[in-house]
DNA sequence: CTTGCCTCTGACATTGATGTCAGGTTTTAG
DNA sequence: CTAAAACCTGACATCAATGTCAGAGGCAAG
């Protein structure tokens, strides 16, 4: 499939797919008129690559993980199965914090809330 | 309490709190020769503003809650109710998505340690 | 062949929070 | 009084993913 085809699919633009390729996350094979082709097996690549950099991970991180997904079958360095650890324990803090900033929202919004009833019955006396 | 202060208070850069003043995220009276004075209450704020931050909203967007929690006591619009709302919405899609994220860095990890045992196996034999 | 759409490379722009540097004033400590 | 440390403004730099534009070539259909 050719760029634009992968991109539709796959829910990205054709520049971030150029990015990808660029920063080694995802690979194609060239036309000979040096178009790229990519695999079907690709849309499910960037989907993941997406989900990631949404989780605030960055190229260079994924582009260290992505052997393991691409190659679980060979040995994982140690090094690799670190560093996913680590991120999924940067991740689990981040969870946490957003959740207590919810949590923050929540009350803000409930004081909030309050007051304007109060408002609102002073009002209507 | 001077600028440097509340930085180290705050745990955040003296240039952030002088950039989140420019954002009118934060106010500061001046002593005769310019420089800031801030209040002990400002620490929370900071804090505050910084998890918002940290949850992704904007600096435009905060700027717009603020006023609800410097007066809960006022009436607080429909717009900054509902926009809380939304932002509220958006932080759960959020977290919902980064759990997902979390729990595909789970699989992947527990298919390389699977695969990391059977080598080892075959090592051994 | 031509028209229109897709692709190529390469380059520059953008955004937002923050770093950093310069040159100058204020405050504090010795 | 003096030196160090903290502060001021203003400006430019940075990072990362993406947008966008320009100029050129590729490919399918009429």
């Amino acid at each position: 499939m050719r760029i634009g085809e992968l991109a539709k699919a796959a829910g990205v633009s054709v520049r971030s797919l150029r990015y990808y390729e660029e920063q080694r996350l995802l690979t194609s094979t060239r036309s000979p008129s040096g178009q790229r082709h990519f695999r079907e097996a690709d849309i499910d690549r960037v989907g993941f690559v997406q989900r990631l950099y949404a989780a605030g991970l960055s190229s260079r991180t994924i582009k260290e993980l992505l052997p393991c997904v691409d190659a679980p079958s060979e040995a994982t360095s140690d090094a690799a199965m670190e560093r996913m650890e680590q991120e999924r324990e940067r991740l689990s803090a981040h969870i946490e914090e957003l959740v207590r900033t919810r949590d923050a929202l929540d009350g803000l919004m409930a004081t909030n809330r309050a007051h304007r009833k109060t408002l609102r019955r002073a009002t209507a006396a």
